[in-house]
DNA sequence: GCACGCTATGCAAAACATTCCCATTTTATC
DNA sequence: GATAAAATGGGAATGTTTTGCATAGCGTGC
């Protein structure tokens, strides 16, 4: 229901407003701020974003918000179940719309692309006795197609060289 | 062949000796920072540590030893194949010994305890056309059997408070 | 439309993990 | 023991995220 899956321009607005409605029905104010980080949401081109491109493009709407404001609604609307938050990497975190979907991901070593999968572990996994899993991650790390081919060529003339 | 899984001290050394000899034959000298670090990773009492940690630890065997010597070998060791890097909350990275065996993990979100899992989602998952996986993450959070326990107590406990 | 209470924001500083630089020390080799 | 190469210690720098506090802005009742 996002632009990268859907890209029908009214569901998003449709959306930003059901999001709205159950931030006011659980007491938070409507700034212009959370607006913008919402609308950002709505319209990120890739899945995942950090919370630095996230603040890059609330800027372009919002001017003159803080940092401490994007990561503070970020905590906020992982809170509400609205974001998640995954890291798989030691530097800055990622964040991505829960638009009903579960869905994990394949990440290019090459150039940096996400793609979603549909698949998930969880069914297939023997759970441990007692374990009673709330969350999880899984997340694939390799080289998409075009990269393959990049490398490919890349080693093939490295060897030339040699 | 660790602590926390064998128990087998005679079977640590041994290894320690394999590690010593990969490493010299990779070009790596041997110093007692270095063989502190490994003296460490194989006490282990838990499968995940993180830097902080090992220093801890490090410190104990080596006293005056510098966080950067602790985090450039982490690297050198992730590098080597002998330690795997982990990451799946925003704070510190984590690290584990690879002594042969592929694992994934089951996280407690209550007490912090981590208990390895041998089954893995890579064989069950359908690859997408093109991809070429390199490496993979699955961590499964939750709560032990012991902290539901805990857990279902207090929620009862707070019900009748209210 | 206005005042009020509470929440959210901006700002600056702190906290934290990690990396980098460079002078000095240590290791392996001869 | 001398030497070259590699590793270390120390500290500063980097990047991400959090925090405290004064001020501003939102939503509610009048």
């Amino acid at each position: 229901m996002t632009a990268w899956k859907l890209g029908k321009g009214v569901l998003w607005m449709q959306n930003k407003n059901e999001f709205v409605e159950q931030l006011k029905q659980r007491g938070y104010k409507l700034t212009k701020q959370r607006q913008a980080i919402l609308d950002v949401f709505m319209e990120l081109e890739r899945p995942l974003a950090t919370a630095q491109h996230i603040f890059e493009k609330v800027v372009e709407i919002n001017p003159g918000i803080n940092f401490s404001t994007v990561y503070r609604n970020l905590d906020m609307l992982v809170q509400e179940g609205i974001v998640r938050k995954i890291t798989f990497d030691q530097g800055a975190a990622y964040y991505e719309l829960i638009d009903g979907g579960h869905h994990h991901h394949l990440i290019c070593k090459g150039c940096g692309k996400v793609q979603c999968v549909e698949y998930c572990p969880l069914g297939d996994m023997p759970m441990k006795e007692g374990f009673v899993p709330i969350d999880h991650s899984f997340e694939i790390f390799g080289f998409c197609e075009e990269c393959v081919r990049t490398k490919l060529l890349d080693d093939e003339r490295r060897r030339e060289r040699e």
